[in-house]
DNA sequence: GATCTGTATATGTCTGCACATATTAACACG
DNA sequence: CGTGTTAATATGTGCAGACATATACAGATC
């Protein structure tokens, strides 16, 4: 230990990440194990565990009992989404948000559908076609199926005061489930929905969510033309 | 504490887990502090601290000093998109990769590279288009800006071996950035090399990144039609 | 040489304790 | 009554020590 000590958990990772950067420790190196590394800034084991565990999770360096911690060759950019409710994330623009049901009944889905969600052939589940809109523009088009089984609820909700999006979030316990982002290219329909033109590249968020194994519900968004989704590293 | 101790963080976060989901602790309200909870599981706070500290980061739990844990009303899913170079995603698919350089000259990006990137009108810097293949069929089609300020050793470099993409993940340190997803439509230069239709919905990625405050590169990427980001909450 | 086994080692986790810090709620005071 | 001060409290963080666990490496065995 040279410096003053470093004694915090994010100073330690503040300079653990600044060796990386300014490469004292190269890419494929593997760097001092952390009893030496808490000698060396002064500090307790467990602080400098808790940085480089964060570090690793953030996938610059990769950690292995007995072999060591070195820095990551192709570190992954983890970049994190944050998936919020549609109101929200229009009224955080200062838009004005609203949403229309186009259509509710029960059908059977179409076999991709009915692949991610595991009903069987014939079995009618609740289709549910909603455009959300910002100020009166058509924002997203969503196409969702819900499964009754897993949400008895619905069978009884109109979904006129709460959207389905925000319905589901707050009335059905959720655990995880799948994205896919995607583009498409606008069929008649969308175009129609959304107010563009035919054949228009579009964004497309496809999600399926599950709790416990079962499926609740599988939804495609189909945004308006121009959408872009951020995210800073 | 009532049935078996659970002791490891794991088990903490799970168990609280499920009495959310179970709507045990249902959202908005308040969940015993932490010492309460270690004193129940029977382990010690620590323990306790670090599943709950995970679940909030998570989204599904609000913490603040002095007033508690709360559970989140409105839980944002996080969702975590890997973001590996290239040539590792079409590998790992047991395709083969290559990369073809269509062209390298110093330019002066258009004004909405220049705005991210910060350089000023008139000033040329490198300019490189790339296709990327699988099997020798057009993957994404990179177009990219380097600040050569930045990089001084691209001047040299011809990317005949490691692709634009991959070395810079190796030859320069970065720290973060951000990232865009959207859809567009294809113009005839873009369907040209992606050797797809004109006006065809596709997948695209900006990204800017940077190191203490200077922007290395800025890149679009235009994926092949159908391409799809895949993510498991 | 190939394979199995044991051991050393670095990380992973838990504990009990202490103190720091943010924030709420109660209280004193003008 | 409004306002500023103070105390109480829940989370945030740090420490030292201990044990758990995965695994690279060496040495034993076939």
């Amino acid at each position: 230990m040279t410096g003053p000590a470093i004694k915090s958990w994010q100073a330690v990772q503040d300079e653990v990440r600044r060796r990386i950067v300014r490469r004292e420790w190269k890419p494929g190196d593997f760097i001092p194990h952390e009893a030496d590394l808490a000698k060396q800034f002064g500090c307790a084991r467990a602080t400098v565990n808790r940085a480089l565990r964060d570090l690793a999770e953030e996938g610059l360096l990769d950690r292995r009992r007995r072999a060591g911690t070195q820095v990551a060759l192709n570190p992954v950019r983890k970049a994190r989404l944050d998936i919020q409710v549609i109101r929200e994330e229009i009224e955080a623009k200062g838009a004005v948000f609203r949403h229309t049901i186009l259509s509710r009944q029960m059908a059977e889905p179409p076999p991709d559908v009915r692949a991610r969600m595991g009903t069987a052939p014939g079995q009618d589940i609740l289709h549910l076609r909603t455009l959300y809109t910002a100020d009166g523009a058509p924002y997203v088009y969503e196409d969702r199926w819900i499964n009754p089984d897993a949400v008895p609820a619905v069978a009884s909700e109109t979904f006129a005061v709460l959207s389905p999006n925000e319905w589901l979030v707050r009335n059905v316990p959720f655990e995880g489930g799948d994205f896919t982002f995607s583009a498409i290219t606008s069929t008649v329909a969308e175009a129609g929905v959304l107010s563009c033109r035919e054949g228009q590249g579009l964004f497309c968020i496809d999600r399926t969510t599950r709790t416990s194994g079962v499926v609740i519900t599988s939804v495609r968004l189909v945004f308006h033309p121009g959408y872009r989704m951020h995210t800073v590293v």
